[in-house]
DNA sequence: GCAACTCATCAACTTATTTTGATATATCAA
DNA sequence: TTGATATATCAAAATAAGTTGATGAGTTGC
């Protein structure tokens, strides 16, 4: 109901994360900063296709970008992925607070 | 590293929730159980399109439904939304274990 | 300066997703 | 049974997103 979190920004942010490309991305950088042509080992694809999807992220704010010398790094930006962490507990909250009208199947 | 939400499941429910409609939805069950025809009201779309909406969430495992009578009923899965709680704290948490590898923007 | 290297960008193409309008199925009430 | 209501489904059209291969821009070392 009134959240906090903005919809339109948790909706940026899980569109950014709905790739399976970006998703491997974010999890590679999970463990620590990384050049460009660091993913595009890790991952092994071509690099235009990891440079459009790290601009994906980098826009909806998830991910972070240093350049040096060459090389460019890109990290993981917390404050976005505790954005959505947030939203979601807002929702399960809200949830829950209207009379049991949440399913649990997990 | 070693994750315990799978990122594939992860990566399902990320997909479904990056849609502005099926947000609105979701926020809309956020509030409790409702019919079809409640939600058709609310966002004021065409039945089709929200029938539609409705059976990717479902399909997700983020809402679950029941029939009576002439109305089908949708509520939230708390489980679900619990999973990927889980999954971005799990990220979070291996982030910061890497040396302070994440930047907080927040 | 020149060549090699890292990365970004772009246009054309391919693929995936969403919308639309129509029709189908099921329930209920009369 | 008929007619109305609620919802699902489907094919076609529209839109959006991702991929590809090529080119461009900045950086470095020679």
């Amino acid at each position: 109901m009134g959240s906090v979190v903005a919809q339109s920004q948790a909706r940026d942010l899980l569109k950014a994360l709905a790739d399976p490309l970006r998703l491997q991305i974010i999890e590679s950088l999970s463990s620590g900063e990384k050049c460009v042509c660091d993913l595009i080992q890790e991952i092994g694809l071509a690099q235009s296709k990891i440079s459009f999807h790290l601009k994906v992220l980098k826009e909806s704010g998830l991910i972070t970008d240093r350049q040096s010398g060459r090389w460019v790094y890109y990290k993981l930006d917390i404050g976005a992925l505790n954005e959505l962490q947030l939203w979601l507990k807002q929702l399960t909250q809200d949830c829950q607070e209207s009379s049991a009208s949440c399913e649990n199947n997990a």
